[in-house]
Formats: C-alpha cells, sequence, structure tokens
DNA sequence: AGTATAGGTTTCTATTTGCAACTTAAATTT
DNA sequence: AAATTTAAGTTGCAAATAGAAACCTATACT
C-alpha cells in the first residue's frame, strides 16, 4: 500500500464496518454458504451447520433484516418457510469465495474437493485477485488511496473492460 | 450455481471454517485493515479503532498465533512491539477488498473517500470478481461444482493467464 | 382424532465483551 | 538520580451474547 495510508479518520468511515454489521457475527458466513449451496429450510440450515436452534433463528431474522435473505412463507406448505438470498446476498459471493479461498490455500492441508468450475468449460475458476481498470492483477504493493476528486476519468468506451463491470451489477 | 449444490456433507470440510477460524472473530477484520493501512503498534492500533484495551490485545495474539500477523518487539524502543502483516496476512486482502466494496456498494450511501487506484496509472481498481480461466467474469449463475478428479487439465502454456495466477503467491 | 413436522420461543447456564483500574518495564524529563 | 510518562499488557467485575434443552403453536399427514 506504499507509504501512502488512508486517512486515519476516515478509517471508521469505510464500507468495512457497515458490512462487518450484518456479516460480522459468528454464523452469517456459515448460513450464507449453505444459503448459496441451496438451502432454504430452517430445518435444512440446522441440519447442515451445527448451530443453536435460538440462534440459527436469530441469524436468519438478522440477515433477512438486513436485506441479505428474503423470508417468504411457502405457499404449498404453509408450515414451512424459504430463506432466499436477495440481489444484496447473491453480491457476497465474490467476497465468499475470496475468503474460502484464503482458507484453503493457508489452512491445514484440506485438499479442496469438490471445486468450483465455470460451468461453460468446466474449468476451476481463478484465485480471486484485486485488478486494475484494465483489468492487470494488482498486489498490495501496486495500491495507494486518492481522493476521489483528484481522479483523471478515463473514456469508458475505450475500454472493453466497462462491459464487464456493468455485467456485474446483473449477477 | 445452477442446481448443482455441494455435496453437503462437506459444507462442513471447505475452507471457511478455517478462515473463520482466525478471522471470524468480531474485530478481526478491522484489525486487519488498520494493518493494511500501516498501523503497527498496540497504542496505534487502540486509538483507530474504538476496542477495549484486553479486547485488543486478546486479538492481537490470536492473529498472531494464527500466522496472520507477526509480533516483534522493536529494537530501537524496546518497550513497543511492532505487528506486522505476514504474507498470510497480506493475502486477505482481496477478501477484504471484496467486503469493502460490498459494504460500500449495499450501505447506507457511504460515498467512497479516499479511493483504492492502481499507484501506475491513478486509476480506481474494478470491483472485485469471480473469474473463469480465461478470465470471464462469472456470475453465480454460471457457477458449479465438480469432482477434481473429473477436471480435464488444460495445457497451461496455451494460457498466458497462468502467468497472473503464479504471480500471485508472490504478492 | 392422534401423531409428526416446521419454525420458532423460553429458560437457564457458560462464555465472551467491554470498561476501568492496575502493573511492569523501558524511556524521557527535571 | 529521581520523578514522570509511555507502551503494552493484565486483572476484576458487570453486561451482553452464545448455546443446550425443553417447550410451544400452527399446519400437515394417517
Amino acid at each position: 500500500m506504499r507509504e501512502l495510508r488512508e486517512p486515519l479518520q476516515q478509517l471508521a468511515e469505510c464500507g468495512l464496518p457497515t458490512a462487518l454489521e450484518a456479516m460480522g457475527e459468528r454464523w452469517s458466513f456459515m448460513i450464507l454458504r449453505a444459503a448459496f449451496n441451496g438451502v432454504r429450510h430452517f430445518e435444512e440450515f440446522l441440519s447442515e451447520i451445527s448451530i443453536a436452534r435460538n440462534i440459527l433463528a436469530n441469524r436468519l431474522t438478522r440477515l433477512t433484516e438486513s436485506g441479505i435473505l428474503h423470508r417468504t412463507p411457502c405457499p404449498d406448505d404453509r408450515r414451512k418457510v424459504e430463506y432466499r438470498l436477495t440481489e444484496k446476498g447473491l453480491d457476497l459471493l465474490p467476497t465468499m469465495i475470496a475468503l474460502r479461498q484464503w482458507g484453503e490455500k493457508w489452512g491445514t492441508g484440506v485438499l479442496s474437493n469438490p471445486v468450483l468450475v465455470d460451468d461453460r468449460d468446466r474449468q476451476p475458476i481463478l484465485p480471486i485477485t484485486i485488478r486494475s481498470h484494465d483489468e492487470r492483477v494488482l498486489g498490495h504493493m501496486d495500491l495507494c488511496w486518492m481522493n476521489s476528486a483528484d481522479i483523471t476519468p478515463i473514456s469508458a468506451d475505450t475500454h472493453e473492460v466497462d462491459d464487464r463491470v456493468r455485467k456485474l451489477s446483473a449477477i
């Protein structure tokens, strides 16, 4: 991060505290992972994750309140409730995969299997990386902070990448 | 994630629980962020983050034990101790940025400023994304799970991307 | 009508968090 | 050299949170 540190006053104001408010609690990521794997019902979460009943109820409520999950009573069986990821929730997938890849890389020799692949060509996805506007992979030494007012805009149409970025919002 | 869910038995065995053991605690990400911003000393963390003394001591010990931070007594002032990110710790940057970007995108209209830019051309970094082996941006609908034994290997030298991936380990 | 299931809630205990005061060693000031 | 300040903790205690087990309510199945 080359000398320039983020103005320290603003350390309190970035997106991280916001994100952690919803996702910083003990079981949130595990619940999310189950949700990404198609788990939708209370008892199903309960049997997948070794979590206490009351805690699960509490977390599902919180995740629902913060708009990460959507709670709908099932029309066909009115005892059941469906918890589904919202767009906001689905948008946590890169974070979750990044964290997971880190765990796999640095954990106690967990051979990751099964592996996440691109459905189109059945090849494993790349490790999650930080990329420059022209898609170069960046390390932490390549980064610095800048006041957004001081950034020279580059015209969008000269860069194909913008299409991909735009596509992101629609995931 | 197209029908195919991860074999549920193995939900307990992926890298996520490992990762959360170290990073799942309440202040870990905030401490990490401070560390990425060059914060190195106990009292410095204390004044950046609104965390209690004993909790900070506890977290720094844990992060050190799990190899994310490295603790060295300062040679010049022997009262001081330096906490520095290890390679393992530095490797959490993509995760942290992904989480932060999510918080910025979905949080209560936090205009992110300052902004992370590529030091080389001073342009903001892209949103963190999931990518196929040939660098296409993938959404959750494009992903599925596969047994790693069933994957057809593609020869490495036909794909320039492998260089970038290799470079990653050296960040 | 009786039993099972889904999704909680309640109660009680154990653990974790957080504040404030204290400690210890080293550096700085007087 | 003595007194003060600083850095990095530790300790003690109250409050909040997590977790296990039993209980509850509405619906569905037999």
